[in-house]
DNA sequence: GACCAGGTAGCAA
DNA sequence: TTGCTACATGGT
């Protein structure tokens, strides 16, 4: 085992792990003990997760982040948490209004993760009409199901399943697990990234609305799954994943941005919050 | 037992 | 384009 702590950046004080993690943006890491959602302590607790063979578990103590695990790499803590983020510059280019300074405060130190193309893409597609805690639930028993088992402390954890492995299995193992009828959407969507066909270079180039758009050839993927996706993994900022609640927070606080169609609310809403970081 | 949950696909107008 | 509806499963 190594351990460590990340100290020496002035902005670590900036992240609320326990926020960033369990605010439903990724669905990759879980309590060392007990399941997400379910701890009310103040006390931070070790938030584990698997990096391809590596398992590594971190902490919030005031601020620092500890950390240990099976490698000393940490880049992929700092990469994962977007900690080089200057979060008081992306506030700034917010327009100063009561509403956002109070969601704001609501929750300071709320970052916005970059985790990888494959495992967010599949989180998503499961993620429709479905409560937190079963996503969660669901990316458990595939991970469990399909991945690489890697033991830590005693501990034994697992790998997301690549793309060839889900598109080797069968909907009704997946049905077995729970996924209803977003089954054959995984499996479909794992092929395709499997075969080649769409992949995530053939996203990432490709200016905001089009990295949308061809995201939406996936199956199982419409445009607010899209946003997810290009939000929370491919550093698309400016990406605004209009949910439920997101729309009746649009129609509630900003009704002039609140338009007929997805892509022109989506758009009015960038007008409005800025190019750049509006998601 | 009805209702609902981080929407999307498929189809008709 | 826009407007329906079916869709699995588990919790309340």
């Amino acid at each position: 085992m190594v351990q460590g702590k990340i100290l020496g950046r002035e902005d670590i004080g900036d992240i609320n792990l326990r926020a960033t993690l369990e605010s439903g943006q990724t669905f990759l890491w879980q309590q060392s003990e007990g399941a997400m959602y379910t701890s009310q302590d103040e006390e931070s607790p070790w938030y584990v997760r698997v990096f391809d063979n590596d398992v590594v578990m971190i902490k919030q103590e005031n601020n620092t982040l500890e950390w240990k695990g099976t490698t000393k790499n940490v880049t992929d803590i700092v990469t994962t948490l977007r900690l080089d983020d200057d979060l008081q510059s992306i506030y700034s280019s917010f327009p100063d209004e009561p509403v956002i300074q109070k969601a704001r405060q609501a929750y300071p130190g709320l970052r916005v993760v970059n985790e990888p193309f494959f495992p967010t893409l599949i989180s998503f597609i499961c993620s429709t009409q479905m409560r937190i805690s079963r996503i969660y639930e669901m990316q458990s028993s595939l991970r469990e199901t399909f991945g690489s088992p890697i033991t830590f402390d005693n501990e034994t954890y697992y790998s997301y399943p690549n793309p060839s492995t889900l598109a080797e299995t069968t909907e009704e193992r997946l049905r077995d697990l729970g996924l209803g009828y977003r089954a054959p959407y995984v499996v479909e969507t794992a092929e395709m990234v499997a075969n080649g066909r769409l992949t995530r270079d053939d996203i990432t180039g490709q200016p905001y609305e089009d990295a949308r758009e061809t995201l939406t050839q996936y199956v199982g993927v419409g445009n607010k799954v899209a946003d997810c996706v290009l939000l929370f993994s491919l550093g698309y900022l400016q990406a605004i994943p209009l949910d439920t609640w997101i729309q009746k927070a649009v129609a509630t606080y900003f009704p002039d941005c609140d338009k007929s169609s997805y892509s022109a609310t989506s758009q009015a809403l960038r007008e409005r919050f800025g190019p750049e970081y509006a998601g």
